[in-house]
DNA sequence: AACCTGACTTCGG
DNA sequence: TCCGAAGCCAGGT
């Protein structure tokens, strides 16, 4: 398979998320040079979260909630996230203002 | 090659 | 602010 492919080049992305921050799937993938790619994200995060290779946790949908379902992942990644420091608002929203993070 | 699916995003009501 | 519908791309079947 392709090295530079748009997939291999998110995962490169999600390695780079800081700890204790988040990003979008949208953001991944505009940052990787598919804007719109957002499903796309997901395929790779299925893949590498498989092999547990990368923190699939940081990322979170644009709400700044996280996607996944009550039952299905919802509470894991929410602790993995509070572990690092991430705070979660009275609805479970994230301040995107506060821990998106910024390749800059 | 066509169809289906998914941890999304955006828009309108 | 919440909900439903439509649009979106790539990989798996």
């Amino acid at each position: 398979m392709p090295a530079d492919s748009f997939t291999d080049r998110v995962k490169d992305l999600l390695v780079r998320i800081p700890h204790g921050r988040v990003a979008t799937y949208g953001q991944i993938a505009m940052l990787a040079g598919n804007a719109g790619g957002a499903r796309q994200v997901v395929r790779v995060l299925h893949s590498s979260s498989a092999r547990c290779k990368l923190p699939w946790h940081r990322v979170i949908n644009s709400r700044g909630t996280i996607s996944l379902r009550p039952g299905a992942g919802y509470e894991l990644q929410k602790e993995l996230l509070e572990a690092e420091g991430v705070e979660f608002g009275n609805n479970g929203r994230i301040d995107l203002k506060r821990f998106l993070w910024s390749p800059g």
